[in-house]
DNA sequence: CTCGGTGCAAAGCTTTTGCATCCGC
DNA sequence: GCGGATGCAAAAGCTTTGCACCGAG
């Protein structure tokens, strides 16, 4: 469940943002801003593609891809790379950063926070002399939990 | 350059580990591990399976990708997937634990160390109750010094 | 009216799979 | 000799590209 308010906003963080480079506001542009904000957790193209055919909105493959990058690009939306060789996206307005912890048993993936990943970030910038922007950390390991679901569905 | 004896610590490295798997210790797989430790640091698959057909070693891509997951397997190879659909391999045996930052002007790679990533990963361990048993950390950034190389070349 | 954006399908690339042959055990 | 491993090529799966048409500015 988003909030009204929240939609409204990264439509217009979208709409600066497209501004700025010169880009055209498609109604197909904000029509996959909406459905991405719609949805919960992790999602592929595939299943966006097909959820906005499925409301029988006429939109590609292609747009869909062009519009994922334009998103990503003013960080409205977040790419991930599991480590398959499929693009996860995640929206990311609003919403505390995060990492994530994935279960070597079943691939379910966990989300958590913690603060000291940004003195690493600040840290190493320093010493290589890079302003660091963004990171992406992802922990492997399996559940330790006896009977953890995890294990019933691996 | 790669010390005589590394060569051989890991080749009985992955001949234990065949062993254990009850896998067969054909040349090709040797072969292809003698390949990686030759080369200094990341490539990917084409770039294997070409420098190896370019010394006149009959391999083919379906062994070079099936050799590669068993070298991950058993912590010889490390495998990465910097944000591209190409997955990058690293040899990881006798080398430092360390981590990367891609120069977002010039996509340049970029390795740091930073123990108390360590750290993270108990913590986090602890609090989701998983053994984590490794992980991947990638800073993305862009080169601060002046005439920087990387701006050059981006 | 212009030309960037879209839909559709074809092409591109990496990775996986099927099958006959080969060879480690 | 048996059955796993290999080579080759075809197939699969995700992403990009080409092109004609559409519609935002």
């Amino acid at each position: 469940m988003v909030a009204e308010d929240t939609l409204e906003e990264v439509k217009k963080i979208f709409q600066a943002h497209l501004e700025t480079k010169n880009l055209r506001k498609t109604p197909e542009r904000f029509a996959i801003l909406e459905e991405i904000y719609s949805k919960e957790g992790h999602f592929d193209v595939e299943a966006l593609y097909v959820s906005m055919k499925d409301k029988n909105y006429r939109v590609s493959r292609a747009t869909v891809y062009n519009t994922l990058d334009l998103l990503v690009d003013c960080d409205l939306v977040t790419k991930h790379q599991f480590g398959k060789n499929l693009a996860q996206f995640e929206k990311s307005y609003g919403f505390r950063q995060h990492d994530h912890l994935i279960c070597t048993d079943c691939n379910k993936v966990h989300e958590f926070c913690d603060p000291r990943i940004q003195n690493i970030q600040n840290t190493v910038g320093q010493l290589l002399q890079f302003n660091v922007l963004h990171h992406s950390l992802i922990l492997y390991g399996s559940c330790t939990k006896k009977n953890c679901e995890n294990k019933l569905s691996a």
